[in-house]
RNA sequence: GGCCCGUUCGUCUAUCGGUUAGGACACCAGGUUUUCAACCUGGUAAGAGGGGUUCGACUCCCCUACGGGCUGCCA
């Protein structure tokens, strides 16, 4: 095991900017936040952008946001791969000296020519210049190789897959230096985690074969080897890799969706992570209980259900404030209205009422509506059912007897019963009408919390708008 | 084609040679109730298939099937 494994644990997560932020890469971004913030330890950001064609800054904007909105916040600058292409030309040109790399003077046309030559399509390309004397180099464009080892074998020991054995011979001599001077992914990478200090990788599990070209790389240089953790990566409900069909894919569309971050960040941790049959915690539960050991290796489903029962949980242990600022910035993801003063107040009253049954913040207003909303309220179909010849004769004969009631549940609970009674009346009977004319709906909280919630004098216009 | 990884209830998972294979979500039934949600109780439901090793395999080994990844002058 590498001696990295003893020092500070610095872990990072480098996308490429292509697009937004996915949502298997902000499980990586979180397994690796968690990691670090576990053990005093730095998580560090770096934009894989050497690719100038796809990479755009509007896409590294979003990466940010996403992570932001996650709650994870990295170490230090945002590292750009693209400004560091000057140190990994000098590393492959080290690579040149110590003899460990190779120019290569092949072709697009010659590399074709050796694979349609071989009797495998898939052959393994042989550079004819590994071993050529300096002194037959033409004069023109080159790239610069790994002089891999072709015996032996490349062992990566990683702490999800366990040891993973790679036959050298299986390899090519990957290209480190393009013929325009710039680095390759395979390259910059090492070069990276090396100079940034990462001691532990933890990434997509499409990068374990990589991992032994990488140690390649890594032997080429004399360098140490980080700690490598390959997960599996996350698939939609049909168990298919996640694609756009499967709905959601980026970060920033779940809080659009209205999921509390602490929610998500619960979900995804315990997606293909596991501490005994922890299933509920806050984020510093979670920091305090992760571990490489606890990932699974088998690729996991994205469960909606289980995403929301988790959402539902982190709402109802949120206080009221932070909920209330949260939902600022959902409506904002949402495009839609931002709540007035007046409306803030009263949902901050209303909660109470209604967090424990909201799964999402949509929910959650939709529980509100009844605090949220101005006179005259408008029953939906349901309601104004419940509104019809006995229900509105029930409200008009209650509605007297509550202009005079002490406002609080003690109070109001005697009278409502001793009403229903007096009328013959099960309580269910006299609250569908009440319901309805508080809030439109038949569905809602508490009839006495919207009542205490609204106030007495509300309550009453309300009441007497339906028995109009 | 080659190489690599994976496979426990529908889903997320526990188990790290000996368990009535546990928990959570979902689902079903009952309870509570003022509607819905929540909550409480109970229930249905799993080791891909086949060979080994072993006194004993979900667990270790091999094969097959299925799924995924890599095999780029993409990352």
């Amino acid at each position: 095991m590498s001696a990295l494994a003893d020092r500070p644990v610095v872990t990072r997560f480098a996308p490429s900017p292509t697009g937004y932020l996915h949502i298997g890469g902000g499980r990586t971004a979180l397994f690796n936040w968690l990691y670090a913030r576990g053990r005093g330890g730095k998580f560090l950001l770096r934009i894989e952008d050497t690719d100038r064609e796809r990479s755009t800054p509007e896409a590294t904007a979003a990466i940010l946001r996403g992570l932001t909105w996650l709650g994870l916040d990295w170490d230090g600058e945002v590292v750009s791969q693209f400004d560091r292409k000057d140190r990994h030309a000098d590393v492959a040109h080290a690579m040149l000296t110590r003899g460990t790399a190779y120019k290569c003077f092949s072709t697009h046309e010659e590399i074709a020519a050796f694979r349609a030559a071989s009797d495998a399509s898939y052959a393994v390309f042989r550079s004819p210049w590994r071993e050529a004397d300096p002194a037959t180099y033409p004069d023109a464009p080159y790239v610069i190789r790994m002089k891999a080892p072709r015996t032996g074998a490349t062992v990566i020991e990683d702490r999800v897959q366990g040891r993973v054995i790679i036959q050298n011979e299986t390899l090519d001599d990957m290209i480190v230096l393009r013929s325009d001077g710039t680095p390759t992914y395979m390259l910059a990478v090492v070069v990276d985690d090396h100079d940034m200090g990462v001691t532990h990788v933890i990434r997509g599990d499409d990068h374990l074969n990589n991992a032994g070209r990488q140690q390649m790389v890594y032997a080429a240089m004399g360098w140490e080897v980080p700690v490598w953790a390959h997960i599996p990566l996350i698939h939609g409900p049909d168990g298919k890799k996640l694609s756009k069909r499967h709905g959601a894919t980026g970060i920033e569309e779940y809080q659009a969706m209205g999921y509390p971050a602490a929610g998500m960040r619960n979900y995804l941790t315990r997606l293909g992570w596991a501490h005994g049959d922890a299933e509920i915690f806050t984020t510093d539960k979670a920091i305090a209980m992760f571990d490489l050991d606890g990932i699974g290796r088998a690729p996991a489903r994205l469960d909606f259900k289980k995403l929301e029962n988790t959402c539902g949980h982190h709402i109802a242990m949120t206080d009221d404030a932070a909920l209330l600022h949260e939902l600022d910035g959902y409506l904002a993801a949402a495009h839609r209205p931002p709540l007035d003063a007046g409306q803030h107040a009263r949902l901050r009253a209303a909660m109470p009422a209604v967090k424990e049954r909201s799964k999402t913040f949509p929910e959650l207003l939709d529980n509100a509506y009844f605090a949220l909303n101005a006179r005259p309220v408008l029953p939906d179909e349901a309601a104004a059912r419940s509104l019809d010849s006995p229900g509105r004769d029930l409200i008009r004969a209650l509605t007297p007897r509550l202009q005079s009631a002490d406002w609080n549940k003690d109070a109001l609970e005697p009278i409502l019963t001793v009403f229903a009674a007096e009328q013959g009346v099960g309580f269910g009977k006299l609250a569908a009408p009440i319901r309805a004319a508080l809030a439109g709906r038949t569905v809602t909280p508490s009839v006495y919390d919207m009542m205490l919630v609204i106030g007495q004098d509300e309550t009453i216009a309300r009441l007497t708008d339906a028995a109009a």
